[in-house]
DNA sequence: GTTAGCACTCGCATAAGAAGAGTGCTAATA
DNA sequence: TATTAGCACTCTTCTTATGCGAGTGCTAAC
């Protein structure tokens, strides 16, 4: 167990160097408010919070820098929500002030604002598509040999995919399958879109309708398609300014990283609400080596959530990005709930 | 005008450059193939040159660098089209092969691709929104209070929106409406979408449907909207690899220039067809001193182009660049033509 | 238990020297 | 006259040396 000192210490070193970037020194902390013992008495407690593995030194006579297991006895234990201007949180309540029906917009602008806000990449997880219901389905005839079908969910979502029509395919026979998917698929979630699909409208369908199956394949490939269309991105270009991305290398593997929208999902902790903090290693990832991440995720509905996630240096400001959050994911989850299927 | 010599040494220089990104010396380009004369001649030549502002030195002993100038002379009247490896075309071609209905795959797909080919960053600019048709405008209500508005266009394009309704709107109502939409603005572009909707069907649709002003609105908002959607990007991280982007704040100032859609639409030089390069300066951007873009624009259909271009340091690979876009030009348009309409 | 004092370590910045690449000029050559 | 060999000179880069400063760890005194 530590103690009130070495706590005070640890917290002290934690917020130094968060700020400067440079490993802490025994005077600098002497001269903090609030230190009331010498740089001597600090040294003795730095070396022994050093052997118990919260402090690290980068060579033999520099200051103390936290280790991993460091900041997350600080996020665990000393991390007190801190008082954010109010500015900041009028620029966060002024998003949600404004009627926005369309939530893609409320979750670009968001991812924006956090990114700017907290200077970090942001990351922002839509919510599941998959989880929506068929609301419609329309095909909209293009030419002789192609047609637009469209999908439609109940919480207004669009999607939507160019197919090849079957030679000799007419309107009437187009409008038939319309109406046998209509009656056979609406309410149905995408995810079972499919398999519902193929079991209760595709041999009613045969029987009405000739080479059907062309069509129910494009159909197909619309509910497969759209799981990675949900992510968007906040000041990618941020980390470039934290000093411990001079190694452009590491930069490069980050970039590809959050690029990849495969990969951005294994960022996330879906199981588990509330606000996550990941520190360096505990992201399993090489690229991620020195970052850590900080998840929230928010109510989209009654069943669905939406993720959001800042990325910055293990060096990150926890309290003030842990605050924004919290902000911010109130007021998603209020704003989304408010209005719970009037959006998307 | 310069000698045959002056200008076998010129291409000496900038091939190797481009390859090494190495200032070139008079020895090394003597040991070159086909060059018949000395180091010191090469000298005396290089001296010439420089003089002449095509080619600079980083240093009072350095070997000699092609100057902006040089580079330009370079592309105008040294650039023969190189003949490219078999495999590479074949990646090209092989895109084109398969059948793939949504054009905006497929551009996503060239990007990659020409990425890949180049080692550049890659931005592509598909067709105008605005000028595609309307083929059918769809609401679809959600809710008591909410419903889809979607337009098809000729090319298969979807635009949507959700949109609040006026309370007690009925279904009905909502028909009449889609109806007389359709009456009046099918065949209409999207850029005359606006004017149209509140010249010819406003007044109409008055007539027959009350408080129809706000969905207008939210119709008039899904017109205007699309204009940034269309740009698509391939190996943004790419450029970290040249040895020229070592200074991170030029990076950043590259990454935030591509990634704001507005600024990309400068880059594009649409005016003119075919292939069009331009060398650091030429660029007319702080951010792109040290940056050549080449850009080729392709047709689309009778009346659209799109345009790609290819970001890379001004020691680029001209000759390589500029086949591989060649190639990829021509593939584009010819498969966009050969289904001209059916496609996106 | 706390603190002052001091020797010691290490990183960093600066300087100095050596090596190497390349130039420009001069004089010799074809 | 055009070309080339030779050589002194310049400038970068790499290595090594040196001094400075920040910070530690230990000891002894308070």
């Amino acid at each position: 167990m530590l103690t009130n000192r070495q706590l005070q210490i640890l917290q002290v070193i934690v917020d130094d160097f968060v700020m400067s970037a440079q490993p802490v020194g025994s005077r600098q902390i002497a001269k903090k408010e609030g230190i009331t013992f010498s740089a001597a008495t600090i040294r003795n407690e730095m070396a022994d919070l050093e052997e118990l593995g919260f402090l690290e030194k980068t060579h033999t006579s520099s200051g103390r820098v936290p280790s991993e297991q460091g900041y997350r006895f600080y996020v665990d234990h000393l991390l007190k929500p801190q008082v954010i201007s109010g500015n900041d949180v009028n620029q966060i309540h002024s998003l949600f002030e404004k009627q926005m029906f369309e939530a893609e917009k409320v979750i670009r602008e968001s991812a924006n604002i956090l990114s700017e806000l907290t200077t970090y990449t942001t990351i922002l997880l839509g919510p599941d598509v998959k989880k929506h219901r068929v609301k419609k389905v329309q095909i909209v005839p293009l030419t002789e040999q192609t047609a637009v079908a469209i999908i439609v969910t109940d919480n207004g979502h669009v999607e939507n995919r160019v197919l090849p029509l079957p030679s000799g395919f007419s309107p009437s026979e187009i409008e038939k399958m319309v109406n046998i998917l209509n009656d056979r698929l609406v309410g149905v979630p995408l995810h079972d879109f499919q398999m519902k699909l193929e079991t209760e409208a595709l041999s009613i369908l045969k029987q009405h309708v000739n080479a059907a199956e062309s069509i129910i394949q494009s159909l197909v490939s619309i509910s497969a398609n759209q799981s990675e269309g949900n992510v968007y991105y906040g000041g990618k270009s941020n980390m470039l300014n934290q000093p411990e991305f001079h190694d452009l290398n590491k930069v490069r593997m980050l970039m590809d990283l959050i690029d990849k929208k495969s990969q951005v999902h294994t960022l996330f902790n879906q199981q588990q609400s509330g606000i996550q903090i990941r520190i360096g290693s505990e992201n399993n990832h090489l690229a991620m080596e020195n970052c850590s991440v900080i998840t929230a995720s928010f109510l989209l509905d009654e069943e669905q959530q939406g993720a959001i996630a800042i990325i910055g240096p293990t060096r990150m400001d926890y309290k003030r990005v842990v605050t924004l959050l919290e902000v911010m994911r109130n007021g998603l989850s209020q704003a989304f709930m408010k209005g719970t299927n009037d959006k998307l």
